[in-house]
DNA sequence: AATTCACATGAACAGACGTTCATCTAAAGA
DNA sequence: TCTTTAGATGAACGTCTGTTCATGTGAATT
């Protein structure tokens, strides 16, 4: 008999979840794989999770909560909406590269609409951290004067962009600073 | 017997599989459903279709010849480079509203991967034809000077940003002009 | 030593799905 | 009329998967 504790097994299903559904998507990982990776039953599993959609809505929330301290700290302390933005822009491009495999397992039969609801919830709170900052910017005369919530969902747009392209397109990532400076400039030439 | 010509047959599986799949997904669309939609027998549709994957790729190259030629045409007679870039986003746009339920189709296990030669194939083509545009403008002095296939990802990545928030954030979807503002004149204020 | 606790096992179950193929049948041709 | 062609049928097959649950076992306690 496989013994351990209780925590230690727990962990261990999830971290092989992590790594078996990063590898094979959510309908290609199969719970038999899972409990094979993690050293335990495939019964075992039940113990710890109701079933397998809530093994991977947990590792979902997870992986949005780590995110989500990310992105508020950056927010903490606003002294600069500029780099505040250019910030919050890097971060996320720089999660969703760390954590690209996991991403594509953010598909299932919906698209990227597993756990859907935890999602939108994970998205109003970024779109009014954004929001935030932009507002800050207009108001110090720093960015043009626009509608707030437009420009969040346009730059939201835009790491969603990033983040469909580590999926289907890896080759031809945009590069941060590239983007930032586009975001920023615009693509206009005003010198002429 | 329910007797009609191939064509015909041909047509109501194609027909009903891409509602099918749009309704369902790709894992949630059996081809029992589809039989029945289109109004044949299940063993029926393996006489047009080698198999269910067979089927679905078939769908997703219709689909993007279909954008592929609409982009084309805008592309063709380039008289402004400025509204060439301000056309195709429009049209890109526009073209995921109108298939926002075959988009989300486009995912399966492996996320939006599915068919991804296929696709790459698209992104090929797309970028190409954008690049050329920025080119043009950066040539007479419309846009500034940057580098013409960094400016392209971004361009391809809003769009896709936009796509996958047809699918994830459909309440929140970024207005094209606001879009276009914010990538022609940029967020910062050059005024101050 | 017996009992309890804590953790684990994996065969079996129930259900589902893509695909096959023996069979059917209407229409056209000989 | 018989034969051939063209299109269709749907039960059965084979395989797979998520989940259950009767059973097992080592360690600690009584």
């Amino acid at each position: 008999m496989n013994r351990r504790s209780s925590k230690e097994s727990r962990q261990s299903i999830i971290d092989s979840a992590l790594k078996i559904f990063s590898l094979h998507g959510y309908a290609g990982a199969t719970m038999r794989m899972i409990a094979e990776d993690a050293g335990i039953s495939v019964g075992g599993i039940y113990l710890y999770f109701k079933n397998k959609d809530e093994l991977c809505l947990f590792l979902i929330k997870e992986k949005l909560d780590e995110f989500s301290k990310e992105a508020e700290d950056l927010f903490k302390n606003i002294d600069n909406p500029l780099d505040a933005i250019l910030n919050y822009i890097n971060t996320s491009i720089k999660y969703a590269k760390k954590n690209r495999e996991f991403i594509i397992t953010q598909s299932r039969e919906q698209g990227f609409t597993f756990g859907i609801e935890i999602k939108k919830e994970f998205f109003n709170r970024q779109k009014a951290l954004i929001m935030e900052i932009i507002q800050k910017g207009i108001d110090r005369g720093i960015f043009v004067k626009c509608n707030p919530e437009e420009a969040t969902k346009v730059i939201m747009g835009i790491i969603r962009g990033f983040i469909l392209s580590v999926v289907v397109d890896p080759d031809n990532l945009f590069d941060p600073d590239e983007c930032c400076r586009l975001i920023l400039y615009g693509l206009l030439n005003r010198d002429k």
